[in-house]
DNA sequence: AACTCCGTAGTTTTT
DNA sequence: CTACGGAGTT
């Protein structure tokens, strides 16, 4: 019964069977962290804990569900399921739901993910009257997010004169009056947003003593991953949990935060001897992953890092190949090379494509590595970037959804409200606002009772019987709710409101893919249902499948998760966990790793070589570091230099591969391949700047159109930009556009020589319709 | 009210 | 290059 425990070392073993207490792992890079917490919580079990008595807590749902199936392996499916494991979030949302009422909160709150709450913020900006070029939205929200993960309520913020003056100073002063504004509307709509689930748990947790001593004694053992990326909010919660038995087991590498973006307080496993002073420490420094040369070359790299507790990881692995550097001469260069070199080790070595990564610091990185891979016919899959669920078109149905489940909320009620346009626009949407807000009602209950308010809103009646289809409509579907499964519901929702057929009328490529994705998300509910009837404690309702998708970041999985062979792209962040027997490294270069944003202090440079040192770490037997002296970026070709890590990582570690030859034919900027020429440690200001270099990436580069004030007048009359024309341009002209470059002109359209449309097929850009008065074409 | 085009600003990482 | 907001048209 206890195999397990066979084949863990000294210091597994110790991590794994000490249960009571404080306990503190420190686990470096590779060396079997999952596999003891997992043995971990199978020891308990085994030690008749019920698992009902534990609480795990992970980072990513993805780590959940992975450690819940091996731990089912280990103890058997049925005592696994009762066992609490998820991330923070999705367990103390499900906490908050049972438990809304003492905050004042519906139980079936929305929660908002960033796009709505950063939606919420730009609204709560405008209705103020405040300037957004000065408080951009992102910013504040940014500033919002941070009191929250510090338990900075409004009242504390406003309580607090240091705070206030430290936003005047920055010239934000009225920060705490959008923070007010912004968090009464989310009370309004029922929702809370991420940090809230966060915050609201502390404030539950302080304010109702009977309530934390219920769950004080129902998680009498608590285990904490990633303890070193958890936030002061998340701090505090698993204080206050834990203070009544102390059977708290974290797990972290202080060398490997990388979310202090987010509120990650590196602080609380520097600091967790101090918490439990009779905390015991393990430390486990074995690497079991990676080759000697990868653990070595990591080690040096991270030693430049100030703040950091002392480590020996060490790996008894072979010794392995050394790192190799190759030096792209643009970003679609090292995209091919990295895809070439896939497709070589992929025949030359037998390796699968899934033993292969390429792990980057922004995901703008991954559609140049998308267009080599595909050109090689290599399988991949992107994890991460855009959602699927934030799609438009996803988010659309979804506000259909929110709105059913909390007609209070706002932000999907007007989300919807207009789309498909059904003919209530933005005046009748903001007579409805002002009216609510006036009789200090929610819009849902104006709409509840229109007959009776329909005098004081000063609509027609045109308007209000759109109104009361509308929102009949939705009552209609909320009956559904009662009778009908989430996938019935969705389906019905998408025909009857008219989504769908307004989607299958766009029948450009977009368009299909649009409606494509809603079918996705259609049998995603399938799925939902089939897996939560499996589940002992399983939920199929509605507003369960909503909180699965607000809570979940990993996109489209079930349908892509298929187990074929495929290369991986993901960001460095999240790879963390993982691990690939080959990875490329890529895009080393200054202002992009280290990010241009987290060069300034010391703190966030040492993140980002944090980082660095996770994505070394993940490798098995071979790395492969790239970086490009020139990057297509924001529609520019920018120079670039090597990053400050590699010449970090010591060169007996590093194998230079000189560039191939062709790639200098292949690149136009003419640049010279020596690998010396542009050494870290040369100033930027040393560059030269080549004026070839500010071509256009188009293949046949059209000619460069001529700055403005140089156009050839004589052989071409510019129609002036506000309005009248006197020259003619007839069909069968070739013209120029400041945009799109040259094209013909193909139809003309309208009598009013002020209101005159053109189609104009562009070389480059297809059929375009402008109008005359504004495109400023030049005839040619 | 709905649609289209233009101009500009913003570009890190994610629960 | 893209996403968004504003301004103008239909």
């Amino acid at each position: 019964m206890t195999d397990y425990l066979k084949g863990l070392n000294e210091a597994q073993y110790e991590a794994v069977t000490t249960l009571q207490g404080p306990l503190m792992v420190l686990a470096g890079a590779g060396s079997g962290k999952t596999r003891v917490l997992t043995m971990r919580i199978a020891h308990l079990i085994t030690n008749l804990v019920d698992p009902f008595h534990i609480l795990a807590l992970t980072f990513t749902n993805k780590a959940a569900k992975e450690m819940k199936e091996r731990i089912a392996k280990v103890v058997g499916e049925s005592e696994a399921r009762s066992l609490w494991m998820g991330t923070f979030h999705s367990v103390f949302a499900r906490i908050l739901r049972s438990e809304a009422h003492y905050l004042g909160f519906p139980s079936n709150f929305t929660i908002y993910d960033s796009q709505d709450s950063l939606n919420v913020i730009k609204k709560v900006i405008k209705e103020l009257n405040i300037d957004s070029d000065l408080y951009k939205p992102k910013k504040v929200q940014a500033r919002i997010s941070s009191y929250k993960n510090n338990l900075i309520t409004v009242k504390a913020y406003f309580n607090n004169p240091e705070l206030i003056e430290a936003d005047e100073r920055t010239n934000m002063k009225h920060i705490g009056l959008i923070y007010q504004k912004y968090v009464e509307a989310c009370y309004k709509n029922g929702a809370m947003d991420f940090d809230d689930l966060l915050l609201k748990t502390n404030e539950l947790l302080t304010r109702f003593p009977e309530v934390l001593a219920k769950y004080q004694d129902r998680f009498r053992y608590i285990l904490v991953d990633e303890y070193q990326d958890t936030n002061h909010s998340q701090y505090l919660i698993v204080k206050a949990l834990a203070s009544k038995f102390e059977n708290i087991c974290v797990v972290g590498d202080d060398a490997q935060s990388i979310y202090s973006f987010r509120g990650a307080n590196i602080y609380n496993i520097l600091n967790f001897k101090k918490d439990y002073p009779d905390a015991k420490t393990v430390s486990l420094e074995q690497n079991y992953r990676s080759t000697q040369n990868i653990v070595n070359a990591a080690n040096v790299v991270i030693s430049k890092n100030v703040q950091q507790f002392k480590k020996n990881v060490f790996s008894d692995n072979e010794e392995g190949e050394k790192i190799k550097v190759y030096r792209a001469l643009s970003d679609a260069d090292e995209a091919n090379f990295v895809a070439g070199n896939i497709w070589e080790l992929h025949h030359s070595q037998q390796r699968k494509f899934s033993d292969f990564s390429i792990l980057y610091r922004t995901n703008s990185q991954t559609r140049a590595f998308e267009d080599a891979l595909r050109k090689k016919n290599i399988p991949y899959r992107v994890y991460g970037g855009l959602s699927f669920y934030q799609r438009k078109e996803v988010k659309d149905l979804i506000g259909y959804l929110r709105l059913l489940v909390n007609e209070n909320d706002s932000e999907a009620l007007f989300r919807v409200i207009n789309y498909p346009a059904r003919g209530i626009g933005e005046t009748t949407q903001n007579k409805l606002i002002v009216f609510a807000d006036s009789q200090n009602i929610s819009v849902s209950q104006v709409l509840d009772n229109l007959g009776f308010y329909a005098p004081q809103l000063g609509l027609n009646n045109g308007v209000l019987t759109k109104l009361s289809d509308f929102w009949s409509m939705i009552k209609a579907f909320q009956v559904l709710l009662k009778t009908e499964n989430v996938y019935n519901i969705a389906m019905e929702v998408a025909k009857r409101s008219g989504l769908i057929k307004f989607l299958k009328d766009d029948q450009t490529p977009e368009g299909i893919s649009r409606v494509e994705n809603v079918q996705e998300l259609l049998n995603s509910m399938q799925g939902f249902i089939e897996e939560q009837q499996q589940l002992e404690d399983g939920n199929p309702s509605l507003s369960n499948f909503l909180e699965n998708i607000a809570l979940s970041a990993d996109t489209q999985k079930d349908k892509e998760d298929d187990g074929t062979d495929k290369v991986s792209l993901m960001t460095i962040h999240l790879s963390k966990g993982l691990e690939f027997p080959i990875v490329h490294l890529v895009g080393l270069e200054e202002n992009l790793f280290p990010s241009f944003m987290s060069s300034s202090t010391r703190e966030e440079l040492e993140e980002e070589r944090r980082l660095f040192y996770v994505a070394l770490t993940r490798a098995e037997k071979q790395v492969y570091f790239t970086y490009a002296v020139s990057r297509f970026q924001w529609g520019k070709i920018t120079d670039a230099e090597p990053s400050r890590f590699l010449s970090e990582v010591d060169t007996q570690f590093i194998e230079f591969i000189n560039p191939a030859i062709e790639s200098r034919f292949v690149n136009h900027s003419g640049l010279k391949s020596n690998i010396f020429d542009d050494a870290p440690s040369e100033p930027r200001f040393f560059k030269k700047q080549d004026p070839k270099k500010k071509l256009s990436r188009a293949e046949n580069p059209e000619p460069q159109s001529l700055p403005k004030n140089l156009k050839p007048i004589s052989t071409a009359k510019i129609i002036n930009p506000s309005g009248q024309s006197s020259e003619d341009i007839e069909v069968g002209d070739k013209v120029r556009h400041d945009r799109f470059g040259i094209g013909e002109v193909t139809f003309l359209d309208g009598t009013d020589p002020k209101n005159i449309k053109a189609k104009v097929v562009f070389q480059h850009e297809g059929e375009k319709n402008l109008i005359l008065k504004f495109a400023k074409l030049t005839k040619i």
